[in-house]
RNA sequence: GGUUCUUUAGCUCAGUUGGUUAGAGCGCUCGCUUCACACGCGAGAGGUCAGCAGUUCGAGUCUGCUAAGAACCA
């Protein structure tokens, strides 16, 4: 619990370096942080003590990327100033290494490629180094595999722990999971036998999207659109009476599977064959002709050929216009080798022949090559640029294929579901609030349920098996399901309750099910993971619904939203009550980082070459939301703020503040005007920068902060130094040393979330504990000072102070130049507030005197006599 | 095409419920080795708040339109 009364620690003896730096700061202080367990979560707490935060964790075999530190510093800032407020912070971190990332990373660092059908080898090794070419890669079974990924996975999280460690994450690293885990594995499967139970899960057999490369089944979140070159090519279909329809398309490859022609109902063109027949060329397959609203009068010819499935469009129309499924791009993206049944005659089969087992790709060239000779291509292909479906890790265009896969529901289906989520959507506090239309855009454009199977290895299997009929089909209507004490369970290795392991693939025996749940089938599970549902219940009340989510807006639509999925399923309820949403990281030039960009900056350089501190003030000072520029020179003015505060603090303790002079209730000390005047400030300061932390302003709170310091320094200091020295007597040497001590102890508690290690640092020089378990300031110790103070006095005699030094500017002479007098012109009011601070800007500004004259408009200092230069000593 | 965001000093950005003369840092210019700090200190120059129209006693701020840029979704 952080302590809530300055000045009630252990008293520390006050021990000053002579030269502060921030160099090695990092490596001493974290280690010092995880051996005090200066962020454990105390788990003896209740509900309201605590604040939650579920971090998305990051893919560790991804590189690192200065973004990471962009964004989960933002987050820290604010467990910081939770934790500081009295929060019992739970702020854990895990690796997100269940899914494709690693397992390409795998194949390419091993050279080894999975084959399920392998037989597992205990002894593996993999090479020494990879096979140049990937046709020599090791061939491992789906154990090999998945245990490499573990292996790798483990060296790549060393290395984001301590990226993570340097930066100053004040995470509980003792809570630190991994989404492919035992516990994750088994939650994951849990809360898929849940929803299945429930009836948010379900099978089905349907037209899905498809990546030939990775042969797997591809979510809509995992869609991007690219513009793609492509060709019109036209060519005529026949009506019974003979006259030719033309149409234009794009895939002329999919000729074969054409299951139908649409046109727009209001096309007077088309009217007159809406229910006719008509027959393809080249493979004289007779189709009809429907109306349908989707087809556009101005694409093409305004007649279009359904396939399927050439792409989504067709499957809406193959769905409402109940057309025949007529598939012919097998899950290889290959034509298949068969002639379809539907092709019946002479000539379509021998057309057919020219394109079996072709891709994609080159049954198109060979169609089109045909109907060229057949004289039915009319004009030349008309090139066109057009946006084509990809899944973002791919780079051949997607195919629909038609296949038996697991789906969760999402709303995509189901209008009362959809509303239900974007209700849930305004439980949670966006920050900033826009961002929360990201979340209601995607949702109003669902067009089908969350589809959860990947045929993929390195995974979190689907937890099902299948039984096995007489004949040896499987009866996918009655899955086998484990029990909750199996999982996690492997079907491809544990056989189900009531069989053994020879009954696998035997009739009348089961098989299991081949597919791994979609990464974000399990990563839209760490409230559930990490809170420790369905493991202790007492434990997950007391963190769920989890108080923030910090992650970054590309994947509001993935992550956020399908965790907003689930928790709606499970509990009824959102999953967290604030989201905080990081901008991007743009190179300097303001473009979007990534590695095919080659602008991508190595975070662990900055680090080195100006302190974590730094990299955190660059990180904070950028408001959530906003997409940031990757900006050395912020680092470095963060740099300069933390070094500074080294040496302010250094000269404060030096004057002979110490934590005996914080104020703690009694302020009587405090009787000068211009320390009244500071005070009442840094009591302004300290509501702003609170107010702003509350309103999740992280950046304001510092900006707030950052100005008060400067001006502490800059002004105060410089004016107080003579009285501080005790020129002036004890009890205005005790005066200043109360406004000291007590703005320093602030300061470093404002400062604290941004500048942890300069902070902690200056700390241990006079205090004991650590200032991250120390409470955030309030202004209840400054009560007795401000009252009736006048924060004017301070910025008044500083523009004073400012005229006085910019005389000797202009005169070019050091600023330690004798003023002998000067004329101080302002209103009565003005020059009050000079009175109050007149002994300082005296000793300030080395002047024997000034006169104060009451006069209209602006300060400021005039008729400024200096004393004469010092003649330089001869030159020996 | 739809949604959302952005546009303020040479650069990067603040600017709260509309309220004196629009701020900061960097950069630039000039000066100062002042006993915390040269990784420093002091001073200075620099803006038609993208444009147009409106609401208002009053607009960087509110409304509408236009322009440019960005992101997300189709």
């Amino acid at each position: 619990m952080a302590e809530q009364i300055p000045g009630t620690d252990t008293p520390a003896t006050v021990n000053v370096p002579d030269k502060p730096a921030l160099e090695g700061l990092e490596e001493t202080l974290s280690a010092r942080w995880r051996t005090e367990g200066t962020y454990k979560f105390n788990a003896d707490t209740t509900r309201e003590q605590v604040y939650s935060i579920d971090t998305p964790p990051p893919t560790a075999s991804g590189s690192l990327h200065v973004g990471h530190m962009f964004s989960y510093t933002q987050t820290d800032v604010l467990a910081r100033y939770q934790r500081m407020t009295g929060k019992n912070v739970f702020y854990p971190m895990g690796w997100d290494d269940n899914g494709l990332p690693t397992e390409r990373r795998v194949q390419n660092f091993y050279g080894v490629r999975c084959d399920p059908k392998v037989a597992y080898d205990p002894g593996y090794r993999p090479p020494a180094a990879p096979a140049k070419n990937q046709r020599d890669w090791d061939v491992v079974s789906r154990r090999n595999f998945i245990e490499l990924c573990e292996q790798l996975a483990v060296e790549d999280e060393k290395v984001f722990e301590h990226l993570f460690s340097t930066l100053g994450l004040s995470v509980d690293w003792d809570m630190t999971y991994r989404t492919i885990d035992d516990t994750s594995r088994a939650v994951s499967q849990r809360a898929f036998l849940a929803n299945l139970a429930s009836g948010d899960a379900y099978m089905a057999e349907a037209p899905t999207l498809w990546d030939v490369t990775f042969r797997t089944a591809v979510a809509q979140a995992e869609l991007e659109d690219r513009e793609m070159p492509g060709a019109y090519y036209r060519y005529p279909f026949f009506a019974e009476d003979g006259t030719k329809v033309f149409i234009e398309t794009t895939r002329p490859e999919l000729l074969p599977a054409c299951a139908g022609l649409v046109a727009n109902p209001d096309d007077e063109r088309y009217k007159p064959l809406f229910g006719k027949k008509v027959t393809s060329p080249l493979f004289g397959v007779e189709v009809q002709v429907h109306p349908h609203p989707l087809a556009k009068p101005d694409k093409g010819s305004g007649i279009a050929m359904v396939c399927t499935f050439g792409d989504l469009t067709d499957v809406t129309w193959w769905r409402e216009l109940q057309l025949p499924t007529r598939a012919i791009i097998g899950r290889d993206g290959r034509l298949l080798g068969e002639t379809p049944e539907w092709i019946d005659t002479a000539e379509g089969a021998a057309a057919y022949a020219e394109v079996a087992g072709k891709t994609a790709f080159s049954a198109k060239e060979a169609v089109a090559k045909m109907l060229a000779e057949a004289g039915l291509l009319d004009g030349e292909p008309k090139k066109i640029t057009h946006p084509v479906n990809f899944f973002e890790k791919g780079d051949k265009p997607l195919e629909v294929v038609t296949s038996r896969q697991w789906y969760i529901r999402n709303g995509g289906r189901d209008e009362e579901r959809r509303a239900r989520l974007i209700r849930r959507g305004q439980e949670i506090d966006f920050h900033p609030a826009f961002m929360r239309s990201r979340y209601e855009n995607w949702i109003s454009g669902l067009n089908g349920d969350w589809l959860v199977s990947r045929q993929r290895f390195f995974g979190v299997p689907v937890p099902v098996w299948y039984p096995l009929d007489a004949s040896g089909e499987p009866d996918y209507d009655n899955p086998l399901l484990p029990s909750d004490g199996q999982l996690p369970v492997d079907p491809a290795a544990d056989a189900p309750a009531g069989y053994d392991e020879s009954q696998r693939g035997v009739p009348g025996g089961f098989i299991g099910d081949a597919d791994v749940l979609d990464t974000w089938a399990t990563s839209s599970l760490t409230p559930q993971i990490v809170g420790r549902w369905s493991r202790d219940e007492d434990f997950y009340a007391k963190v769920f619904p989890f108080d923030l989510r910090p992650q970054g807006h590309d994947i509001i639509r993935t992550w956020l939203f399908s965790t907003a999925v689930r928790a709606d399923a499970l509990h009824g309820t959102a999953p967290w009550k604030h989201a905080a949403i990081s901008g991007w990281i743009l190179d300097p030039d303001r473009k979007k980082m990534s590695k095919s960009k080659g602008n991508v900056v190595v975070p662990t350089d900055v680090l080195n070459e100006f302190g974590a501190d730094a990299v955190r003030y660059w990180a904070a000072s950028a408001k959530l939301g906003a997409d940031t520029a990757y900006e050395i020179a912020q680092m470095k003015i963060g740099r300069r703020l933390a070094i500074k505060l080294l040496n302010a603090s250094k000269f404060v303790l030096n004057l002979g503040a110490t934590e005996a002079n914080v104020l703690a209730g009694d302020a009587s000390v405090v009787t000068n005007g211009l320390d009244k005047s500071l005070l009442a400030r840094l009591e302004q300061v300290v509501g702003e920068a609170t107010r702003a932390f509350e309103a999740y302003d992280y950046a304001r709170a510092l900006s707030i902060a950052e100005s008060f310091f400067w001006s502490f320094t800059d002004d105060y200091v410089e004016l107080v130094k003579d009285r501080a020295y005790g020129a002036r007597g004890e009890a205005e040497q005790a005066s200043v040393l109360a406004a000291l001590a007590t703005t320093l102890d602030s300061v470093l508690r404002l400062f604290a979330p941004f500048l942890p290690f300069a902070t902690e640092e200056v700390w241990g020089w006079w205090r004991s504990g650590s200032v991250h378990r120390a409470a955030w300031p309030t202004a209840e110790n400054l009560a007795g000072a401000v009252e009736g103070a006048d924060t004017e006095v301070l910025p008044t005699v500083g523009l004073a102070l400012g005229g006085i030094r910019k005389a000797k500017s202009e005169a070019k002479v050091k600023q330690r130049t004798e003023v002998l007098t000067g004329v101080v012109t302002a209103p009565e009011a003005q020059l009050a507030r000079l009175r109050e601070g007149l002994g300082d800007l005296l000793a300030a500004g080395n002047a024997r005197d000034l006169v104060l004259v009451a006069g209209e408009g602006e300060l400021a200092v005039a008729e400024v006599e200096l004393a004469p230069a010092e003649e330089p000593a001869p030159q020996a």
